[in-house]
DNA sequence: TGTACATCAGTGAACGCGCGTTCACTGATGTAC
DNA sequence: TGTACATCAGTGAACGCGCGTTCACTGATGTAC
């Protein structure tokens, strides 16, 4: 039975927490080897290709590495792209969970969350361009891994929503709904701020970008507040 | 100077309107090849592939032509891509142009777009496979060309969102954030019918999903129409 | 502490393969008279 | 209508290239005694 890609990530996070750094030297350049891997797959992607059309090779190149010392780290393209996929939820998850319990029950969350967002989103760049691209676009396995967070990110934004004084009368079929909305719209707003071209003046674009999605996220939790508890339909 | 891409398309509609089919073998006969490659090209992307994986020879290959016979038809593979882009938005703003000028000015509007959006969707599966996949993943003249013809539908819609009774009173800015909120809603609505797995049971599904986002327009309209003339900002 | 052996991350040569593109061509279709 | 020539969509061979993957290897790091 081959061992699943999953295990990969699961290891190394066990790795990575466990032992530290410094626990050896061979084992310490492995790791930095790895993350060269990683990074330069981001790096490669970051100049407009997509995840798909990267190979191996050129991978390792940016890495600095032979081309045969990419399977000391991952059994192909695709596992690493898991991992890029993984590693990168874990740490967007945290953050909004973060930012929800901050400002639980307030209605200035979803402004808030979108400021936040943003500025996440500014700063691991590479990261979210990779996730916005292989959205639709990648394997079936990288896509449904995608799909997969999209949808525990849309249930723990549900939850939060619930503990809203002003959302508190809706069931949680309607909670759900208005999450995967909210959702759909930061999910647009990201892919929008990737559509600005670079140079003087992107920083206000991408404030405005934000300003609007921060306004229709005010429009849909007021619109969520005046539904009827049993609403018609 | 080059000719550029978009002549393309020009020329081959001004062809297909003007000419006809019969006008002349050998030129029926041109065209007969030209869409086999478009339709293989669609065909390859339906099991999955994004577009930017596609090689020209098996394009070619799909089509039952000889590579070089591409070469008759399009300049390199970024040239078909645009046009299929082209060719699938002009038929797509023709007929939402048409859903929403026999519903005007009434409610149902919205619930009514989503059904025939996913009647047309369905029955043009691959196309709109091509367009999700690519409007983030793809080369960026590509995306660039997605992107305008989802901006132009925007305008579109909000000029007709204007026409409204319930929304009337608000000013051009709101509309286009309501309307670009839509336009986002049902974008995402396309992307998750193709997550959908196939089999018995995919249809509800479908209809499920279709449901949830005709409920989320009624929930934005209905938070539009509440909103002041002057909303605070 | 020092030595002898084991481990294993990274190397470098080699392979067969499909790729995009070139070129000269063929033969059916179109045109001029 | 028939003939002689022009056009040009599609052919097939050939090219050089980067690809993924294999293999035996090297030499620094780790371990046992």
């Amino acid at each position: 039975m081959e061992k699943p890609y999953i295990y990969s990530l699961t290891w190394w996070t066990a790795v990575l927490l466990i032992g530290g750094s410094g626990m050896s030297l061979r084992l310490d350049r492995k790791l930095a080897t790895r993350r060269a891997l990683l990074d330069a797959a981001l790096a490669l992607m970051a100049e407009g290709r997509s995840f798909g059309t990267l190979s191996l090779r050129e991978v390792a190149r940016a890495a600095q590495v032979v081309p045969t010392a990419f399977y000391r780290h991952f059994r192909d393209m695709d596992e690493l792209g898991l991992v890029l996929v993984d590693e990168t939820f874990l740490t967007l998850r945290r953050l909004l969970r973060e930012v929800r319990q901050a400002g639980r029950g307030t209605e200035t969350m979803g402004a808030e969350s979108v400021r936040v967002c943003l500025g996440y989103v500014r700063a691991h760049r590479p990261v979210f361009e990779f996730i916005t691209r292989e959205r639709h676009g990648g394997t079936p396995a990288v896509r449904a891994a995608i799909a997969r967070e999209v949808r525990f990110c849309t249930t723990e934004l549900a939850d939060d929503l619930g503990g809203i004084a002003t959302l508190s009368h809706l069931g949680r079929e309607r909670l759900e709904l208005v999450a995967h909305l909210i959702v759909s719209a930061v999910v647009t707003l990201i892919g929008d701020l990737f559509d600005v071209p670079p140079g003087p003046g992107s920083e206000d674009a991408e404030a405005a970008l934000a300003g609007r999605t921060a306004t229709q996220l005010v429009l849909i939790t007021e619109g969520a507040a005046i539904w009827k508890p049993v609403a018609a339909r």
